[in-house]
DNA sequence: TATGAATGAGCTTTCATTCAT
DNA sequence: GATGAATGAAAGCTCATTCAT
């Protein structure tokens, strides 16, 4: 693992945690075992840890819908296996998922440009593709845009649920019954 | 107007437009045309402006839920009503709404009771009137937690759209569209 | 004493004996026996400590030079009356003389707005008067700008040392003899 | 060139440029094209690099007035040769040249033992020549120290200046200007 | 009650220096 | 010798909070 690496989950990891503005410099170098000097040599500044965090997350999500976008498949594959790959995301890194969750919310003044991309482009890119299955006649006539909204939130909520209850969560069950909701909610 | 009314107010508008770790405390009192001295004469510290900003939000969002809970109405009735107050009161009071939306995910430990309580006893009252429409068939048989919860972030993920464009927002689709979804969710 | 004109007066102190550089807000907080804190509540920032230094000398500086050029007196009597005035504001204000012989010669990229005017606009109006003086005959044609440059390093070079002895030095000698050493300079 | 000449040089020009205090170790080492670790191999530290700029330059000034201390020719003859020389040098090294002037006036406490050298050491070699001057008749009694202090820096003044501008600066005008300006003031 | 100047702990950030390779 | 990633002490600056007026 990259030094850049190993400060991104550790930061994560301290991020989750304590929240990004109870979150020091020096607690992210303690986690990580470096120095603060070290956390300097890989990021310009605190902020762009966090930018950094949301960056290879966004990528993440970004991939796989983009591919689905392009995928022959129905929308209900399609949202399928979304959920799948996010809940897949979310008990394999925890900590990063929290930090979008906690952290996604700043001003947009002070926004990052990756939490806005993470905030508005991810939804956008689910408004699309139920565009697209409106116009097969595959789901009903709805405001995409505002149905893709409800169902990122909503997701993001489950999301909430899921990582801070971790242990003894029934992952399983919560994508078969979020599915179900969202699914009846478009046909 | 008491004068701590006019500092909940003003801090709510300066909150809502910087976020909570953006805002000084001198920023609030500029806001109020009070003195920063004046502000600690009516609340403890920083924190107690934000938690009393979100107790009194949870109050008029418990009161109503309390009600509709009691009351031998529909769930789809209640779910209608729910809905209407709460768009009824984005637009009456968007800072107040703005804030509880961008501040209500602090990590637990730092987490105010007020906030606590917002995010999970408002589900939790929701679950609970889910749970008995199951109980009277009048909804399929879900999670109640689970759908409560994806429930309560659909509707605050439409809310952030809503405030974040007040001027230009459709109020009244918004509305329609989201409960369309909801309920078709759940029957 | 305001309390901005007292930390204005230790700050020329310390930075008088420790140079700006080696001088920390806290030292001059010390030495002014305030708080970091107050220091910023009067001041943007540790530069403007020195600017608003170089500011009040320059405008005592140039409140006379501009006052001696109105005057209908010959240049030798302006330029006793400058050396004069210069060497009791040396005793006078020893600190914030060394500051002002000290911290002058920043890069003109780093330099502060305050400090460019004293290195810059004091020769040139020095320079203004030499110039009349050489039409009305009163000396002999010589470059104005860079004569005035050299007789203004030449005193800079003398109150150094001055400032330097204070404890032992002839001030009176030292006024004669660079007096006689300049007016000869230029007949 | 050896390496220790190629990292003076390349650090002359960047402090030129920067200033010493705003000038990074990093900086010199990219500007001589080397790793930092290298420049530690020929200097223990930073201060090290200014001090060894100044002990080249000194040396040159000194050998020289050394030798005209020395020579049976008349100080006005002295005077040209050193000007002559001081103004060849200035334009042959610029850089170094502006490092003397602008780095030569840290507090006595923090001084470099050659910045102390030159600062000190060559007015008072200037103030030797001067004073068997006088007893020579060759010009009137002044006071020696005094007066090598204030030629010394009215030439340190106009160098700045001519440094400054370098590109469009009649260097022979100044040193005609200046010498004469001087020598009118010593007899 | 209202004020706002004063406070200082605690933060982010820099950079001279080291040392394993 | 040359390298440059790692270091951490030390700096500038902020801002919640206090308290004398």
């Amino acid at each position: 693992m990259t030094k850049q690496e190993l400060i991104r989950k550790n930061a994560a990891k301290v991020i989750a945690q304590e929240g990004y503005h109870n979150t020091t410099v020096q607690m992210i170098a303690d986690e990580a075992g470096v120095a603060v000097g070290t956390i300097y040599n890989y990021f310009g500044n605190k902020k762009e840890i966090l930018n950094y965090i949301f960056k290879v997350e966004f990528k993440k999500r970004t991939k796989l819908l983009d591919r689905l976008n392009k995928e022959e498949i129905s929308l209900k594959e399609k949202l399928r296996i979304f959920l799948d790959n996010h809940f897949t995301a979310l008990q394999a890194n925890p900590n990063e998922a929290t930090v979008l969750v906690q952290e996604s919310r700043l001003p947009s003044k002070y926004s990052l440009e990756s939490v806005d991309n993470f905030i508005n482009n991810l939804p956008q890119l689910l408004a699309k593709i139920l565009n697209e299955a409106i116009d097969k006649g595959e789901i009903k006539a709805i405001n995409p845009q505002l149905i893709a909204n409800a169902i990122f939130h909503a997701i993001r909520g489950v999301a909430i649920q899921a990582v801070e209850n971790q242990d003894d969560y029934d992952f399983e069950m919560a994508k078969e019954e979020l599915f179900n909701f969202i699914w009846s909610g478009l046909i």
